[in-house]
DNA sequence: GATATTTGACCGAC
DNA sequence: GTCGGTCAAATATC
């Protein structure tokens, strides 16, 4: 993959390079700011609900635009992250006992895990294949891999386990591998497209929308309007903490600027913003803006991630275990 | 018929 | 021997 700024750069170690390398390592440090961020936001607002589901998705989001741009870079930071684990609130993930992997291979080590009450949408698909009960969990543990692994022999996986049975539900998820599907025929232009378009239903989306319809199609669909506001709302913020930022440090780092660019030009891509509260100045993120009820989990069952066959309360019958 | 999901069995790491 | 990850046949869905 190779960088915008890196292919205009000319040869030999030139002032852009330098440039490039000094944006990486901003995107690199902004990246993992965010994730303590998630972190401190996750423990402050832990059993509040709707408030807690929202800023664990924004700040997913967040995380994700730090990606891309060190993926568009071309930056070897974009792939695993350190194995600290940043994107996981370690207390939030504690108290399931959540072993790390045992087995030694190097593919066991999980590249990002996180916490979302939302696991299914992160931009890729996934096909699941496998199940397991794990010991001293109350949850089984699902297993997806990217749902090219056969025709592109992409190795991601993902596990998804239920960390905790509040309302919204919370999801350990965890990630092993990179992404090989999109990168044989990457281009910069191309892939940004498509990736904002897989992520913010701009034309282009149906490459990899899901192909069977009922219920799997409903849940894509208001999770794609939830990102859609989601992202929108945080590309308002960003903007006007960029704003702030430029006004406040103009010698600062470039990065959360960044970002929040990138952000808000996905936002201004994927339609018009979300109505701005008077008061608070914040954009709302409720139904009546939008039509949709951004966090009501009242329509989201249980076994949202695990099937009607797995006995959680609401499904009927016994674990398969 | 094609594709995705379920689930018991198998295998490797500890 | 136990546990967790993956396989693959059976089943479900479109």
């Amino acid at each position: 993959m190779q960088s915008r700024l890196g292919v205009s750069g000319g040869g030999g170690m030139s002032a852009s390079e330098d440039e490039h390398e000094a944006v990486i390592r901003e995107l690199t440090r902004g990246r993992q700011l965010t994730a303590r961020l998630r972190a401190e936001a996750l423990r402050a607002l832990r059993g509040q609900g709707q408030a807690e589901a929202t800023a664990a998705l924004i700040l997913q989001e967040v995380s994700r635009a730090f990606t891309v741009c060190l993926n568009i870079m071309g930056s070897p930071a974009s792939a695993p992250p350190p194995p600290e684990m940043p994107g996981v609130d370690a207390a939030a993930a504690a108290p399931f006992s959540l072993a790390p992997p045992r087995r030694n291979r190097e593919d066991s080590i999980p590249r990002e895990q996180t916490v979302t009450p939302s696991p299914h949408y992160d931009g890729y698909q996934w096909r699941k294949y496998g199940q397991k009960r794990i010991t001293k969990t109350h949850y089984p543990r699902c297993y997806y891999r990217c749902s090219f692994h056969r025709e592109r022999g992409c190795r991601a996986t993902k596990q998804v386990q239920q960390c905790g049975g509040g309302d919204p539900p919370q999801y350990l998820v965890m990630y092993f591998n990179d992404h090989t599907c999109d990168t044989a025929a990457w281009e910069p232009e191309a892939a940004a497209g498509a990736s904002a378009a897989m992520r913010l239903d701009l034309p282009g989306a149906a490459l990899v929308a899901p192909r069977r319809g009922g219920l799997l199609d409903e849940r894509g669909v208001q999770e794609e309007h939830e990102r859609q506001v989601l992202v929108s709302s945080l590309a308002r913020v960003l903007g006007g903490q960029q704003q702030f930022h430029h006004q406040s440090t103009p010698d600062a780092p470039a990065a959360a600027g960044s970002s929040a660019a990138v952000a808000v030009n996905v936002a201004q891509a994927a339609g018009p913003a979300p109505v701005v509260d008077a008061a608070s100045g914040m954009p709302r993120l409720d139904g009546d803006v939008v039509g949709l009820d951004v966090m009501d989990y009242d329509d989201v069952p249980g076994e949202l991630c695990f099937g009607d066959s797995y006995g959680l309360p609401g499904g009927g019958g016994g674990l398969p275990f």
